[in-house]
DNA sequence: AGTTTTTAATCAATCGTTTGCTCAAAATCT
DNA sequence: AGATTTTGAGCAAACGATTGATTAAAAACT
């Protein structure tokens, strides 16, 4: 059943006037009467009528929609920062719509297609571990089309971002562990990828110099982030002869995990071994042994950033100069829990 | 730089021949020589030529567009269900258009708004805890946008839903608890709102009566599902001279709650006080003293069917036959850990 | 050679809205 | 009264792509 829907023609039509009174009466044209002007919003609100935006978008080359691309939703940190994206947009009249990457290049490549179809006005994109090139976003250029890197930001010069900066909570992780007593600090890191920015390393290794602490590369394993992966990753570092007291985590989950696997091999967690970690996840909280201090992100203000920073580019996309490239860097937080 | 992107009509002027013949030479029409649609191809290729869909959505009048609207994004199970919704409409070719209630009606009213403007070719919902009505979707049926509510359903008649039944499954928590010796056992419930089908409660009551175990109703509380609510709904509980040993509660995030209030008054977890919950969000298997069991419902597997739905109605929308009241009921199921 | 068929391409309308330009009628001026 | 300004409205093009109808040219018939 077929309902059509009322458009600026009928009105016209009905009233036996033109199309384009009818669209300047509805705009408060100053050229329209102001008998017309009545007579067509009473009609236009007696048929129902909203402008088909379908129309408008093409006609004005601006959908008011941006294109968010991540590797996940699942994941608290990605579902906190599109919490904080889609609230931003939407006060500002944009809408927000979604791909998830699945940590897929493949698939990355193929939503950043869909969004482009789509004529988004912006993109925010949080990259996925097996991106290693930025080539599919660079066509965007060619649309005109802004991109706002969030989070997982390529290591490239000449991108807009908006990221959190590790490396002195790194190290304040590691000062934090020293004061406590420990000299073994061991670091579960994440998969390395070429294009992704990585401080926390960094700060790891400076924390250790800073505190006079031999640097022993026996100390740094690295996980893929999946159960197993971490369970490895802990084990490599429970089998040292000279075991670490305790572990810097890539991320929450990884300590969870690691705290999970090391309850389960009776291991006495905060006594034999004390976690830290980053992310700060809310979550955390119920733990009876969570980790003992994890590095706050902040990416629901991430993602509100980014998103200003994205409108800003769209908005100012008509005027002449070309915005240089802007780097947003907030500045992460240890949390003592 | 407002480069302008090439356009049909671009390459039919630069090859002199007429647009349509481009248009269809590119859609391999059978009337096009050869000779010219290698040509148009060729060039369209050099030109990084891509369709306007914006154009074609227009003209097609379809966006390939739909609208998510729920309470929020950083509770584990919506975000569960949008990765399921989120997977299933790209794999159709569609694009999700994400917008959160908050648990307000007056947003959620702006959001459909927006959806409405944006032509969203369908409509996926889980209604807030403060919808009351829902006059603000019916308007959709006018613009023949179909709705497919999911998990947060309206307890109506002519919609189309997804859910997942909790009756059977909250008997069976009962039961649980009975097996394990409970005679006592009390339940934090949610705010009751009048339009979200709640079968929990039923399920409770039936459970209890089954066991031929008495009803009491101080053994019922409610949690606006706030962490200071659900202590207050705990605290009730334990000021009862009959103190249950056992409680079920709305959800994980109440339990967690529960049992991090119950810990800090030195109960102990499983021993004085045991609990059972909905939802069985990954996170609890983290946990030292989780819910002894939790209600799995299948969020994700939700959100999977809802868009399957939505497809359903939508590519069926042109035909004539109107499509009967849908309503799938997923069987959840008592997780013990 | 004359007629019919096939091939290859063009024309023009359409989708709904906006907007610069034009123009007639009414109102104001000298 | 005649000239000029103001007011209120219409015309038509444009946005980019699709598609039914049409037509010219070429090929294949008798």
């Amino acid at each position: 059943m077929e309902k059509k829907l009322p458009t600026i023609k009928e009105i016209a039509r009905r009233l036996g006037i033109s199309v384009s009174t009818v669209s300047r009466a509805l705009h408060d044209h100053p050229s329209i009467g102001l008998r017309t002007k009545m007579q067509v919003k009473k009609l236009a609100e007696e048929l129902h009528y909203v402008p088909n935006q379908t129309a408008i978008f093409f006609k004005q080359r601006k959908t008011f929609t941006i294109g968010v691309v991540l590797p996940n939703l699942r994941e608290e940190y990605f579902s906190l920062a599109i919490s904080g994206i889609e609230e931003t947009a939407f006060n500002n009249n944009y809408i927000a719509l979604i791909g998830q990457s699945h940590e897929e290049l493949d698939r990355e490549k193929k939503i950043i297609e869909t969004m482009k179809k789509h004529r988004v006005d912006g993109l925010l994109v949080s990259v996925s571990k097996e991106t290693n090139s930025l080539e599919h976003f660079e066509e965007l250029k060619q649309f005109n089309i802004p991109v706002v890197y969030f989070d997982r930001v390529p290591d490239a010069p000449d991108i807009h971002s908006v990221w959190c900066s590790l490396y002195h909570s790194s190290m304040a992780a590691v000062d934090f562990l020293v004061k406590k007593g420990h000299k073994r600090i061991g670091y579960i890191q994440g998969p390395s990828t070429l294009t992704i920015k990585n401080e926390r390393l960094l700060g790891y290794y400076e924390g250790l110099r800073k505190n006079k602490l031999q640097i022993d590369d026996s100390m740094v394993v690295s996980s893929d982030l999946s159960t197993p992966g971490t369970i490895k990753a802990l084990d490599k570092l429970l089998s040292l002869k000279n075991k670490p007291t305790a572990v810097i985590a890539f991320n929450d989950y990884v300590a969870l995990d690691a705290i999970q696997h090391a309850r389960s091999k009776k291991i006495k967690i905060n006594k034999d071994i004390c976690f830290v970690s980053y992310a700060n996840l809310p979550i955390t909280h119920y733990l009876e042994t969570p980790p003992l201090a994890s590095v706050e992100q902040f990416p629901y203000e991430q993602g509100v950033r980014a998103t200003e920073l994205l409108l800003k580019l769209i908005e100012s996309k008509s005027e002449e100069d070309s915005i240089p490239y802007e780097n947003i860097v907030l500045k992460s937080e240890l949390i003592v829990h």
